[in-house]
RNA sequence: GCGAUCGUAGCUCAGUUGGUUAGAGCGCCGGUUUGUGGUACCGGAGGUCGGGGGUUCGAGACCCCUCGAUCGCCCCA
């Protein structure tokens, strides 16, 4: 922190410890969840050409005029680091002909980068999961990638999170109602919030959610989306909802939501904590955790044929934040030399042990009493103690770090004892996790 | 990009209206019969008080600039 010490750039994360646990459980989870819905893993490049961003999310969105990373290589041409997923995936199905795969179900997962100012929950380097079913026109693809969205969340032990969900009709609905809200906010112009007064221009649909009194008094009196939708678009929107039903993930409508990039049709969602819940206090001032929609007419703005999508992103550290503390997993067994002499057998018996699948490590430095007091912190279940006479007798003192039980074996029976342990371990954990699955069903019969 | 608050040992913080060698807890290292743990006790290392400049006899405390974090706006994951 002080002297000449070099200091990460603003905006981007160390992540150790308790916050590493937590971001790799989202990223398993993701991963484990995402085979169960046949999504196929994709690596897509860390930047592109500039123009795949521009033209895929709007050239007048926040995000392409003011916070890309954008810089000329050697060559002189102008390249982007990525600050957001779909735009490359989109462009990587066109290049690599990907139509044969259609429709295809792909997700992935790393590092974004935007130009903004850094917050608790938003950094300029941060990282999603991402999720897209390319190709695919049917309402029930929404259905699917909403029901995948909803159970990782509960997977990962998130609640009071809630699917909002509204429909932005097909481009001809879009347009007419972005044409009757201009209109209608027009009119009360001047009574408007400066900052609207400018989205009035720029991205109308905005002043919906527009936090500012001044505007709430005129959006209520807005023309809803509803009016304008086609027949088409409203059995679409129908079919997405009674699908959702059915599979049991609770959403409601918001009849505001409207996302910021230019590429949006049909279905629009986020997922956002309730308010005064637990997980809105953790987010600080960010709210959505997981976003997206469908996206119809992003292949076409990339020079394509039209090519029906849907797809989500969720912030990784978001998600960290709400799933709360993950405890390292304590190391199984300790290998303890007690001088020089012992090291080499250490060595070995550590060995034998991570190559039978126990994690082990060698506590070595201090004297004895210090490295016991190490491995008993480490959370081991029990200690290898290697000294002088272990060495001439060619056994080991084993160690039961609960019981203080000591006895003399041979590494083979050693292994054979830690095998025992780690299944009492096991069973132990089952009794309290079944324990408190118990709890919360009593209780819930208390509540009703 | 705009507005506000904050920045003291590895971590969490205390430092009276500016006054002498900047403190605590935890952590770390060593020790309390040199082959034995989670407790207790003793000792030690570690800070030019985010960085730079200024006011003053004197600044961690006051002023300016800068960097960073946090909060609100904008926007978003």
């Amino acid at each position: 922190m002080s002297k000449n010490n070099p200091q990460a750039i603003r905006g981007t994360q160390d992540i150790f410890g308790a916050d590493a646990e937590a971001f790799a459980c989202v990223v398993e989870t993701f991963e484990r969840v995402r085979k169960l819905y046949r999504f196929r893993r994709v690596e897509m490049p860390v930047f592109e050409k500039t123009e795949v961003f521009s033209r895929a999310i709007g050239e007048t969105t926040d995000v392409v005029s003011k916070e890309m990373y954008s810089f000329e290589d050697r060559g002189g041409e102008s390249l982007t680091l990525r600050p957001e997923f779909t735009a490359g995936i989109a462009r990587a199905y066109l290049t690599n002909g990907w139509q044969q795969h259609a429709p295809l179900k792909v997700a992935t997962h790393g590092p974004l980068l935007r130009y903004e100012r850094p917050q608790k929950g938003r950094y300029r380097q941060f990282h999603q999961i991402d999720a897209e079913i390319i190709g695919a026109a049917e309402p029930q693809t929404d259905v699917e990638l909403l029901a995948m969205a909803d159970q990782i969340i509960r997977e990962l032990g998130i609640t009071g999170v809630t699917l909002h969900l509204n429909t932005l009709g097909d481009a001809d609905s879009r347009e007419a109602w972005r044409a009757a809200l201009v209109e209608h906010f027009r009119a009360v112009k001047d009574e408007l919030s400066k900052e609207s007064q400018e989205r009035l221009e720029k991205n109308p649909l905005r002043i919906l959610d527009s936090k500012d009194p001044r505007d709430r008094k005129f959006v209520g009196t807005a023309p809803k989306i509803d009016f304008f939708l086609s027949d088409e678009a409203k059995a679409f929107f129908k079919a997405v909802t009674s699908g959702l039903d059915a599979a049991g993930v609770e959403w409601v409508r918001a009849e505001s939501l409207v996302r910021g990039l230019d590429y949006y049709r049909h279905t629009a969602f986020e997922f956002i904590p309730d308010e005064g819940s637990e997980a809105a206090g953790k987010l600080g001032s960010q709210s959505t955790i997981l976003g997206g929609g469908r996206y119809d007419g992003l292949m076409e703005s990339l020079g394509g044929t039209p090519t029906p999508a849907v797809g989500w992103a969720a912030g990784i550290e978001r998600l960290a934040m709400l799933v709360g503390d993950k405890a390292e997993e304590p190391v199984e067994i300790a290998v303890i030399p007690i001088s020089e002499v012992g090291n080499l057998r250490a060595i070995e018996v550590a060995q034998d042990l991570r190559n039978s699948r126990f994690s082990a490590e060698i506590f070595a430095r201090g004297n004895m009493k210090k490295r016991l007091a190490r491995a008993d912190q480490a959370g081991a279940m029990a200690a290898i103690i290697i000294g002088e006479d272990e060495i001439a007798s060619g056994q080991l003192q084993f160690k039961h770090l609960g019981t203080g039980e000591q006895s003399t074996l041979t590494l083979d029976e050693a292994s054979e004892r830690a095998w025992e342990l780690r299944l009492d371990r096991d069973v132990e954990k089952f009794d309290s996790h079944m324990d408190t699955l118990e709890d919360a069903v009593n209780s819930l019969g208390d509540e009703d």
